[in-house]
DNA sequence: TCCTTCCATCGAGAGATGTCGATATAACAA
DNA sequence: TTGTTATATCGACATCTCTCGATGGAAGGA
């Protein structure tokens, strides 16, 4: 016979959670379960609304360029990131709209 | 010639984070970074220090029972929830000191 | 024009992740 | 004991992720 839960706590589970909003968390989350991206986004913080190039990143995080390139968009697709071109470098700063939310992801 | 940055931004660049840091957030942004693990623990949310048995999200997650497990097994191995054994079941709950910190990351 | 530099994208390989069925384990019931 | 239930773990597979070298495109310098 099937047993029963001791605890009865669980009758139709609900989440806080929309389908859509579960979706868009783990784009997100996603984007910051990498230490390579978190030290991008890291960095970035101490920059407030100012910027790096790609090549910047090569030295600090010892990685290649097209590495570089790919830690930067996945953060850019996200909405975290924003991106400037000048001439033949691209600047990377963090989204204005960001900021706060990940100073809170971080603390 | 190599050229120079137009904004002369990122001499050396430091994080905020220490890399000990930076491994632990990538650890439980990736443990997050799951769209069925983001609904145990946003169901888990609505239930504060109440805890429920796998069986129960099988069927909301339509999930199987080996796969529930791993995401429940995900979640407890980086601190999130904690499991407490009665019986033949398995309860598992927010851990109580992370309450605070899920609910943050959610907002 | 031709060459160099910076960056994005492509293609490929190694490794991690999510999923399931099958099996093992532990507790309970008869 | 024998059988049943709930859960964890194993093995396998498909898919995703991270990484690099190679290539391509855009901008600037000579």
């Amino acid at each position: 016979m099937k047993q029963l839960p001791l605890i009865a706590c669980c009758a139709p589970l609900t989440s806080e959670l929309t389908d859509d909003e579960a979706a868009e968390l783990e784009l997100v989350f996603g984007a910051l379960a990498d230490k390579n991206r978190l030290r991008i986004v890291s960095t970035l913080l101490e920059f407030g609304t100012g910027a790096c190039c790609v090549c910047d990143f090569e030295a600090t995080l010892g990685l290649s360029q097209p590495t570089v390139s790919y830690h930067l968009k996945r953060l850019t697709d996200v909405g975290l990131l924003e991106r400037e071109k000048r001439g033949t470098f691209a600047y990377y700063r963090l989204a204005p709209e960001a900021i706060g939310r990940v100073r809170a992801l971080f603390a």
